[in-house]
DNA sequence: TCCAAATCTGTAAACGTTTGCATCCCTGGG
DNA sequence: CCCAGGGATGCAAACGTTTACAGATTTGGA
């Protein structure tokens, strides 16, 4: 009559054994005699038995779920992530339950419902939120271990990149090829999103050029909107000083696909008149041949997920500071 | 002592009615005396309740939740379309739980495991899968309501594109243009991952030569491997047939993307040497100004949410094709 | 005034697990 | 031979809701 799933008792009763130890036999708990957990287990493949979700997150207060809250707007870096968070759980037995920030404002509705998102899962990752939690460690707040990837957070396991030091490096890299006259394309800093990441990227330029002895011509250094559009704009901007620059350090790759392609209707060939280096290794980097710092986003969220499953089994919390490799590929050469 | 979150019983004692009673108010069910609602309101806001997911979740059998399965190896689309979902999921109080597939060879993990991963969701949105369900229609094999987007299901509703049009109606823009040795940039057909996308795009290409007069040369057409580096590797098989093309119809903007950075290495102006479609509207396709047609994903992800809801609440099956514009941008031009 | 219907509320049984505790059995050391 | 201790199992109480059902109360029409 009934299709529907056999449930413990189901196996309880084919195996002549209590529920109590169905329960105990397929989870793998001491206690039960080898020969009583095979004969469950056999049971339960032949019948197809499945625990039901629902009813065990209920009894035991593991869910088994991991809550990732991902900025929309910001399209390459967080998917890159998602996919490598998702590649771990997928083999860990954890479903990964997705929250996104549709605009920067979000943050505050995402605050707000914290409390309840919290409830589904058993522990959090936080990619790119600059969620600022007043006062309470992250761990206070959400109740639930958390590891925030791109940012720090107080009380959370962080996985981040040292944005001033790779700027730096990134700069440095123009420097070592004669270029005196560096661009800055920025992202911008956004009111309500209250990143430091734009600040430390363009300490790095700076530092870079003082370092070198360089003067920082604040004429030099221009808001590219974090957009390829506003890339293109922002080298239009530069080319107009009294001294353009011979090459351009953006923030993101995506700027610097901007910045390309300004250059080239403009008939400016690149590298040949204009070095360019991005920031991120997007996608298309490699195969444009944008010389650019390398964030492994997908690594990082890789991490990031065990990170997550360590905390839950208790370990301390730990910040991890991820490399980013310059990978020298075709948009730089020496200024001539 | 316990500073647990409360339960419903907890309201009942402060406001002196049943649990059954407090159920019923806080949902809005009927049969529930104005006064007596607003009091349990009262207390149940006061006290910050808020019902235990998996609780009520295990005593109604509902999840309130959607099951999302995307392809992590195309970034582009999946990611968008889940930004879509996800908006109107987020505002309907529905979560939303994604598995990503790491590879095409992993359909195959997931049909294994889709038994499981449905029991957890009240619904399903599959993007881009390419699943087949053997024998069963999509809504007996997985149980529960499913919208597929970018591909047709039997027994599922499904969000799609007239991809044979769409691909003869950019052929026809470059016909019009004066077009006539039209290259086609192909996405491959994988041998596990059974699309008709590429061979459907195909045919519109040779639909709009074939209306217009012109030969079909199995010369001009090549493979893209749907990624830009492969764009550009194209590009260069093409010029040098003996004739070359004048035009290139790309199967996906990443190729073109691909294929434009491959004409401007070898001094080609696009699009005065070179006109250049492409297909989806990327990101990016807007600021590097490539003339493509517009599959507007995040309005499918949105409409495919809406439709899942709709089919939970038991309306039935339905298709729905998408419109695909051509978005002429700076990469068309008359043939010269 | 009376009765049926409609509205409101409470009781208690699900929902399908997990787990603390008690029990029983077996083994081995003294 | 006895007893301690641990392995193996079962019983039953959670877990925190939803909901069928049954009373209780109110309403309205005759």
């Amino acid at each position: 009559m009934s299709n529907s799933r056999p449930t413990i008792k189901d196996i309880a009763r084919v195996t002549g054994v209590s529920v109590a130890t169905v329960s105990r036999a397929l989870r793998n708990l001491p206690y039960v005699a080898p020969a009583t957990r095979s004969k469950v287990v056999e049971a339960a493949t032949e019948l197809e038995y499945e625990a039901h979700p629902q009813a065990s997150r209920l009894a035991s207060g593991r869910t088994w779920t991991i809550g990732v809250v991902a900025p929309q707007f910001g399209t390459w870096f967080p998917f890159r992530a998602l996919g490598g968070i998702n590649s771990v759980f997928a083999k860990s037995g954890y479903d990964v339950l997705v929250s996104m920030m549709t605009s920067p404002g979000d943050r505050l509705r995402f605050l707000r419902d914290a409390r309840s998102f919290c409830r589904r899962v058993d522990g959090l990752v936080l990619i790119d939120t600059f969620v600022s939690v007043e006062g309470d460690s992250a761990e206070a707040f959400f109740d639930r271990p958390v590891v925030a990837v791109g940012e720090r957070l107080d009380g959370a396991s962080s996985i981040t990149i040292d944005n001033r030091l790779a700027a730096r490096r990134a700069v440095e890299h123009l420097i070592e090829l004669g270029h005196e006259r560096i661009g800055l394309v920025a992202g911008p800093h956004l009111p309500d999103l209250p990143t430091p990441v734009p600040e430390q990227r363009r300490l790095g330029y700076e530092d870079a050029l003082r370092a070198a002895g360089l003067p920082v011509d604040p004429e030099l250094a221009t808001s590219g909107q974090w957009t390829a559009t506003g890339g293109a704009a922002a080298l239009s901007r530069l080319l107009e000083c009294a001294r353009p620059p011979t090459a351009v350090f953006c923030m993101s790759d995506e700027m610097a696909f901007g910045v390309l392609r300004a250059a080239a209707t403009r008939g400016l060939a690149t590298p040949g008149d204009l070095s360019v280096v991005g920031f991120d290794d997007h996608d298309l980097a490699g195969a444009l041949g944008l010389t650019t710092m390398r964030q492994a986003v997908d690594e990082m969220g890789v991490r990031a997920a065990e990170t997550v499953m360590a905390l839950i089994d208790g370990e301390p919390v730990s910040d991890i500071t991820w490399d980013v490799p310059l990978m020298v590929r075709e948009t730089t050469s020496p200024v001539g």
